[in-house]
DNA sequence: CGGAATCCATAACGATACTG
DNA sequence: CAGTATCGTTATGGATTCCG
């Protein structure tokens, strides 16, 4: 049986300012803070500014407040404040920000299924320089 | 049979070795010229250097041959060259890449159907700072 | 045509100090 | 606790020039 010569065309259309726009979004949700943050927010649902910078490796205060802050800009998250002494902020995913979870979470997929085979092509590509 | 509590875990693991691994493949993959790349190369399955810079949009020779060497390094591309004058080179996605340009696909659309939404929140968002 | 090499501006980021 | 503000460094990307 042949396969058809494409087997997946991704994207459907190509209207130059959508294009840009969505590009623009993309860029931004796909920041590396941007994807842990959702990791971890998406596992538990919500969580403390400290909780948040112990469970995501190596990300400073700044910027952790300041993916925390677009992502509540672009509606990914909700950020309520307790006003009490010590100040409690608590964050989670909104319904938006759960959406994105699992549109990334075929990305998040590919990454680790193809892991190896990047690292190999990376081997192949690297030693044929050298030579 | 009961569902899981929460419709949707997106990531089944978080093996910190892994996860960095990931994290950093993401990130080389989620880049801005990468995915315009990508968009071009699954549409035309093969195109020249200049043809791929015309067809991304303000994309300069330097940042193109740097994301494309990166995705020839990762196995995402494979890169032909034609031994005559004028050089001809020919850039197409291997089977990796296409896999990439299917996973983002759902990024894609999703950025797509929630442009409206996330431009709403910005707004909204921008308006209360003001105030 | 398809780059490589260089220079340069600026944006991104980390570290530190301070605050309600 | 949850930030803001500032500073210094590093990384990034554009423009330009040159080459096989």
């Amino acid at each position: 049986m042949k396969q058809p010569p494409v087997p997946v065309k991704p994207w459907p259309e190509s209207d130059p300012a959508v294009d840009a726009l969505v590009t623009e979004v993309i860029g931004r949700v796909a920041d590396k803070w941007t994807m842990l943050v959702l990791e971890v927010l998406a596992d538990h649902s919500e969580l403390r500014f400290t909780q948040i910078s112990r469970l995501v490796p190596d990300v400073s205060q700044k910027m952790l407040t300041q993916t925390l802050r677009q992502m509540e800009r672009d509606g990914l998250v909700v950020r309520t404040v307790f006003p009490v002494v010590p100040p409690r902020v608590e964050y989670r995913l909104t319904d938006l920000g759960l959406s994105l979870g699992a549109a990334f979470c075929g990305v998040w997929r590919w990454a680790e299924e193809n892991l190896r085979r990047i690292e190999a092509a990376r081997a192949e590509f690297d030693a044929r320089q050298k030579r």
